[in-house]
DNA sequence: TGTCCACTGGAAGGGAGGGCTT
DNA sequence: AAGCCCTCCCTTCCAGTGGACA
């Protein structure tokens, strides 16, 4: 075989087993460890439908990593596995912050139903009461249960309303033979405030809920993990309790302590060390929540990147706090620079606020008494990282070793 | 004690864009 | 294709305000 560069990278002994997959959140493992309490509830209320009846419709709430989908998804395996290949029993999951409008639902819903050669559900364009009316007939051909999995509920509900849910919970009034029931996951319980209470006590005929994990559990979890993706001994043991620690500390989230796990073994790998070692963990932490961060600002719209680069630009020349109307002006300077449409310092305040709430700025009103009142506004991001994440946007880039002629004005009422 | 700065943040409404309906 | 409705962004207008200063 030829040298390639990758050849030193394919050579080296790696860390991982052949499927890293399986510290994904996706990957689901053969048992759960500690949720065989869910699975035991769950599986009481699905048992029905082998029977042929309909189970009713659960709700299910948990924070985010405390194996809600997978225990669901686990589930659906199970029952795969006891009907063979018998379609008596239908297992639909669906995400909906994938899938977020009532159309879309009801679409991919029914089109689980038509077979290949069939004329499909379009994307758009037919009535939603054409799709809804099509789903129905094609579900009612045989007498099988169908149960469907609303993952991220909520995302759903806040988006499109409880429309869908009203059609989906109602449709067993129109079926003669078919039986549908629900299963909906949220980690917002408040959720059900927002929805009809007609939906809402359909819906909600069981409940469910996932308590977070704790540092032992987590360890526990991790532990079965990196058997199966690690080689042996190449993690070090105080690595998997860190890794529990750390997400313990972040309401026990399982997700997060694999994937600390993983970008530690990531990032041992590249540095081809021989062990996944302690440093690395807190070294995969910085670059995930660096990562987060990076997302975060290179998803922003335009005129807020402008906003934050211009609190940059000040920030380099050396002014730690700025109000308001300093960030208002540079960025009305950077804004005439390359030709972009001005707004409002009414919008720049919404603008900030939001940046504030996402963290990428601390901003806190105070007043300067005779100088007026406005926002003190700080950075809370490493400057060098942003800026670099923030000239990949090709309108700033045109911004490429400006400097601002307008400094903001040193405060000079401003006591130490 | 009152004034007045430099804003804040609510309210209302315009207009573009997307999706549904006719 | 046209009309309708909804949502998102944004503007305009403006009353309200904490506290330094005269």
């Amino acid at each position: 075989m030829e040298e390639t560069v990758f050849q030193t990278y394919l050579k080296s002994d790696t860390l991982f087993k052949k499927n890293r997959d399986i510290l994904r959140p996706s990957y689901i493992p053969e048992n759960l460890p500690h949720r065989d309490y869910q699975i035991d509830q769950l599986a009481s209320i699905l048992a029905t439908a082998l029977r042929g009846d309909r189970p009713s419709n659960v709700l299910i709430f948990g924070k985010t990593g405390t194996g809600k989908t997978a225990v669901v998804k686990f589930l659906g395996n199970e029952i795969k596995k006891s009907t063979g290949d018998m379609e008596n029993i239908q297992y639909i999951y669906i995400n909906c912050e994938v899938v977020d409008t009532q159309y879309g639902i009801l679409a991919n819903i029914g089109n689980r139903f038509i077979k290949d050669w069939e004329e499909h559900i379009p994307f758009t364009g037919w009535p939603t009461e054409k799709v809804y009316n099509r789903l129905k007939e094609k579900m009612d051909l045989e007498p099988r249960v169908t149960v469907i999995i609303l993952d991220e509920i909520d995302k759903l509900v806040y988006k499109s309303g409880d429309d869908v849910l009203y059609h989906l919970s109602k449709i067993n009034d129109d079926l003669k033979q078919a039986k549908v029931s629900i299963i909906g996951i949220s980690n917002d319980l408040k959720f059900t405030e927002f929805l009809d209470p007609r939906i809402k006590s359909r819906l909600g005929e069981e409940k469910m809920v996932f308590p977070p994990y704790n540092a032992q559990q987590l360890r526990d979890i991790l532990m079965q993990r990196a058997e199966l993706a690690f080689r042996e001994g190449v993690v070090e043991p105080s690595v998997i309790a860190i890794c529990a620690a750390l997400a313990a500390q972040e309401h026990g989230d399982a997700r997060r302590a694999l994937e600390l796990l993983r970008v530690a073994g990531e990032l041992a790998e590249r540095n081809k060390e021989k062990m996944v070692t302690e440093t690395y963990v807190y070294k995969a932490k910085n670059k995930i929540e660096l990562d987060c961060v990076a997302e975060v600002i290179r998803t922003l719209p335009t005129q807020s990147k402008l906003l934050l680069f211009g609190m940059i630009l000040n920030q380099e020349s050396g002014t730690e706090k700025l109000n308001t109307g300093d960030v208002y002006s540079t960025y009305k300077e950077l804004c005439k620079k390359i030709d972009v449409s001005v707004l409002t310092q009414r919008r720049i305040t919404d603008l900030l606020s939001e940046l504030d709430m996402l963290g990428i700025i601390h901003a806190r009103v105070i007043s300067k008494g005779r100088y007026g009142r406005t926002r003190e506004i700080q950075l809370s991001v490493p400057i060098v990282e942003a800026r670099k994440v923030l000239e990949e946007d090709e309108i700033i880039k045109e911004l490429y070793g400006h400097k601002i002629k307008i400094q903001a004005t040193l405060d000079f009422t401003q006591r130490t």
